[in-house]
DNA sequence: AAAAAGTCGTGATATTTTTCACAAATTAAT
DNA sequence: ATTAATTTGTGAAAAATATCACGACTTTTT
């Protein structure tokens, strides 16, 4: 809670950033403008500057970014140095997908537990997951704050409530409901089938620059 | 391109305010306000009917909306009279998901067609969408406009310039590559490392309201 | 029939986010 | 040394988005 004045829409950006500084470190650049990184994330330059001067002078006039501190300074600031736990509930399609990526590579995050309703799952494993019965919640769940939500929408609201009581403060929803929790809880919605249609409606509605 | 003066965040929300209408439809409702709706999709009520007022009236004061109408008037909006048929390029673990998914439920979008480079998937099918070989996309993708993207991010660059060049004008990235295409094309970019890594940073920066 | 309650549509205002544009500082070139 | 080229950090402006608040009209209640 220590720099709240930071833009939401700035906060967003972080992780970006933060992974293209990590790819820029691995092949060995020293330092970077915010015209590169521009071209790179496509985010407009005067944007990135404006971002990172929400954390001071990061940069040096003239020169551009040491991309080894940025890198370092972001680390830190993202809590890179530290693995977050997180689990997900509901082992199906896309939760099995999501269980089979590892988000250690560029992120700090790992997907330590997963739970399911199908009893043909509980007690197996994907890729080194242990796969609980959704009724061990809250036996299993430990102090663990993050959760994915990939279960039917059906379950969505009542999953969360429990959740909620669980101690949870974070919920990556990918089901079409949206759910009513606390205020002290966040929600992050990601609704594939809205980001698809509202994709074909731009294309349609919308004029097409050419450029 | 009849209509291009409606608000970008405006056009986001309009598949979601189907979604829930088409609900209150099936579940027999008849009229709707703007905060019923409000509550149910948790966007704030003077929003909701912002977003509608960009249509013209749609409403009628002390009565709300009548929800057959609403969906008629969304349903011509957002195209959902004809299927919009969509290929998918990377046929791994979140892209025999979404092959799995019926986007046709709620929305009027269908993957007809998959690509990948692996030889041992190509020939086979995925809930009854054939699988070709990438080399195939510029004899198989017919005019298909629209693409989901879930190939390694080393691919990305280069199937997006393929695509393009095949008359692709939408795609929908879920690689953390940041691919270069030309103005006319759009890109929407779902980065689920960086959603996650946003939510972390959230709830571990912003103050928690408690009510 | 009158009063009360409900609700839209929207001008006005507030908030958030993005972009412009330039002085100041640094580096690179001549 | 001087000059030219870069590039940051940021005030100011612009653009986009969200919200307030209320008149006008409709429905419901008494
Ligand atoms: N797969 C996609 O491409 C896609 C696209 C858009 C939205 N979604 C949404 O994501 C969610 C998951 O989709 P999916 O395709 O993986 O579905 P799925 O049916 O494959 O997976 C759901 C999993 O949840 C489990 N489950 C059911 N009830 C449960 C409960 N009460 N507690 C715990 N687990 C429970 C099921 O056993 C199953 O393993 C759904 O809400 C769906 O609408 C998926
Ligand atoms: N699975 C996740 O949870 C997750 C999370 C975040 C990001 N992503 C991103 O989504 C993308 C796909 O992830 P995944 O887990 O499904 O990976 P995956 O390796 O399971 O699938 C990739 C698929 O693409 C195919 N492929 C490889 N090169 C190709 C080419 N040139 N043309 C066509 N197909 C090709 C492979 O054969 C494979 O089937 C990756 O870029 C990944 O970084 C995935």
């Amino acid at each position: 809670m220590d720099q709240n004045k930071i833009p939401q829409a700035t906060a967003k950006r972080l992780p970006l950033y933060y992974r293209f500084l990590n790819n820029l470190n691995q092949q060995g650049k020293r330092r970077v403008s915010s015209k590169e990184l521009s071209e790179a994330v496509k985010v407009d330059s005067a944007t990135i500057r404006r971002d990172f001067s929400y954390f001071g002078a990061l940069g040096k006039k003239g020169y551009g970014y040491n991309v080894e501190y940025l890198l370092g300074f972001f680390r830190s600031t993202l809590d890179q140095h530290e693995v977050t736990e997180v689990a997900l509930i509901g082992a199906g399609n896309l939760g099995t997908a999501f269980l089979k990526y590892s988000f250690l590579k560029n992120n700090n995050i790992r997907i330590t537990k997963a739970f399911d309703a199908d009893a043909s799952k509980v007690g197996k494993d994907i890729d080194g997951v242990p796969i609980y019965h959704v009724d061990d919640i809250e036996k299993e769940l430990d102090n663990i704050r993050v959760v994915i939500l990939t279960v039917p929408a059906s379950e969505a609201e009542e999953i969360a409530e429990r959740l909620v009581k669980e101690g949870v403060n974070g919920i990556l929803n990918f089901t079409p409901a949206r759910i009513t929790v606390p205020s002290h809880v966040r929600v992050h919605h990601i609704d594939l089938a809205v980001e698809l249609q509202s994709l074909v409606y731009f294309l349609k509605h919308y004029p097409l620059e050419v450029e």
